[in-house]
DNA sequence: ACCTTTTGTCGAAACGCTTCGACGAAGCGT
DNA sequence: ACGCTTCGTCGAAGCGTTTCGACAAAAGGT
């Protein structure tokens, strides 16, 4: 393997010579450029990612926190995933996925000393976080996916969930719907302070006032299971509705199953927008869901950009950016069929 | 950021000694020891990543070359990605994510020569892959998720498809069917050299030799609408069709919902049987699919251990390990209702 | 008791790069 | 022609480890 000393022996120029080509921290006249370059192809050369590294302090490297739960990665956090990766390394970063425990504050503080990552990625972000309060403790730069309580101080990338929810529930208005039920995640998450589950609910409530119309808010579990018990909860406490929405696309699934086991016609009987979904699950349903999708290859993108802007710039201010989850019609949501 | 001089000197040692201490490579006396861990623990001494991978030469972090389609993860290789991550660390190492197309050699090539990462685990692995041809060249330690079409000289992990085809079978048969189709991947992918296709496909013709019924075989898209063609095609093929094994979980929602269309019922008319198959897919359909369950984090966990061992040893012999999908019976495989 | 290992420790030389200070050679305003 | 920047290059000092050779002291073998 190559080195550095061997590219400017054959280019017959010194080591900080090369390296200067290499980083362009310093002109470098087009004649030597041109050789040095030449020794390099003809040599094969690569450059030591740890030689550059203990030497620039800087690994090039993002680490992407996402909480492992034993679960699948749903569409969209692989969509994120991929979105990150593919921004990361148009920069010339690799990205990292570490798969660390929220509350493991011990495993996140050996990977943010151990200097091996230049920045942190932070996903599953929960309105109050011991992982934000150690990376700040630590200095690590980091991006949050979500937002906390008090993002002052922080960068946030996020979904728009009020202004999604508020797309989703426009679109039932519109349609003629006035009684619509809010199937959210479950009851745990939403007392656990998980960010997504109260916001939601939040601008759930706004919609309806902003809209005039009456609803209710479910909480459930993240499953098929959980969406039959949710919709049957939700019919009961609101005989006259007509719509739904939800958050979670397993629970989307098993609203569609009971419905339709139900005897009531999906979109005829009552129509379902399915929130934060990608096209693939949507398609999975039958009909195909009509549903928000979610900006979760762009989000990952954005995140890694605004995180690399930060190392580059050493800037620590607050920043957020919202990204709305654009309305998918599909199958499932249409103009309710009897008018009271 | 405490540096191990920090330590040598607050313990009264050499450097050397605090190396010794932490990698273990010498023997050191018990008093010795007690002092520079007492050192460590007082300074917050965490050991500089790329210092130790540019001495050392190896960095620690070993490679998950994924080929990103722009689809979601699956929940098999999710639970894959999962249990390598975990099995990685706890022998110390990080796992790195690498999504590098089956043909971006340039992209693979510097990642390997960058001495960044010490080895590979090469997922999505083709019956013919460059990427293998490439590493091999490079001379980089890796292990395969799947199998080339002549694994000699290579480590591969896999899911015994021979042994989870006719098990799916088996139970079939056992039910009483006589008459089965296989819901292959896309004739592109099988064309393509894809190797779990072409396997299952023999597998699947093995099977039905062994068990005396007779079958077809349909390829199609690896998604809900593919499963509705591939049914429809099944049961013209082959009318007096009562089981279906389907390879893709998307395709076995399709078929289920084209099933239920057709005033089919599942599983007394028609019974099915999903393959790879994580459990959260399966409880999405109504009624839960009767499936193969992946041995995802298994796998995950079993190659990282390979490619650990090899690192470890330098061996490169051939070596093979396949881990069949387990049978979970659910909703929707039974006794076919009317024997002929 | 003598020679040979083994044990425990140290100092110093890498590892392959970045970056700083220095310095001659141009280029420029006057 | 005169200083003044800017340009282009070099040598050398790190970056924080690991690892090698050396060596004194303790332990074994006969």
């Amino acid at each position: 393997m190559a080195t550095m000393t061997d590219v400017a022996r054959r280019a017959g120029v010194s080591v900080s010579t090369v390296s200067y080509v290499l980083t362009g921290t310093r002109p470098i006249s087009d004649a030597t450029r041109d050789r040095v370059l030449a020794a390099m192809a003809e040599l094969d050369y690569q450059p030591n990612a740890m030689a550059r590294g203990l030497a620039s302090r800087r690994s090039n490297i993002i680490g992407l926190l996402l909480p492992l739960t034993g679960r699948a990665l749903g569409a969209t956090e692989t969509a994120f995933v991929t979105g990150a990766t593919e921004a990361a390394r148009e920069a010339g970063y690799h990205l990292m996925l570490c798969p660390v425990g929220t509350d493991d504050s011990d495993e996140l503080q050996t990977l943010a000393t151990q200097r091996l990552l230049d920045g942190f990625l932070v996903m599953e972000v929960q309105l109050s976080d011991r992982r934000v309060d150690l990376l700040r403790k630590l200095e690590s730069p980091f991006v949050l996916i979500g937002r906390t309580e008090d993002p002052t101080g922080l960068a946030c990338v996020d979904i728009d969930f009020d202004q999604t929810v508020d797309d989703a529930v426009a679109h039932l208005v519109q349609l003629g719907h006035e009684a619509v039920a809010y199937v959210n995640h479950s009851a745990a998450s939403l007392a656990s302070g998980y960010g997504p589950a109260k916001r939601t609910a939040a601008a759930f409530e706004a919609a309806l006032r902003r809209h005039r119309i009456t609803g209710v808010m479910v909480p459930t579990d993240d499953t098929a299971t959980g969406g039959r018990q949710a919709i049957r909860e939700a019919r009961e406490r609101c005989p006259r509705l007509t719509g739904v929405l939800v958050m979670n696309e397993n629970a989307a699934l098993g609203i569609l199953a009971e419905l339709r086991e139900a005897g009531l016609d999906v979109p005829w009987d009552i129509s379902v927008v399915s929130m934060v979904t990608s096209e693939v699950v949507a398609d999975l349903a039958s009909p195909a869901l009509t549903a928000m999708t979610s900006p979760g290859s762009a989000l990952g993108a954005a995140a890694t950009r605004v995180l690399l802007k930060r190392l580059a710039d050493g800037d620590g201010t607050t920043y957020e950016e919202l990204l709305p989850c654009v309305l998918e019609v599909r199958g499932t949501s249409a103009r309710p069929r009897k008018k009271k």
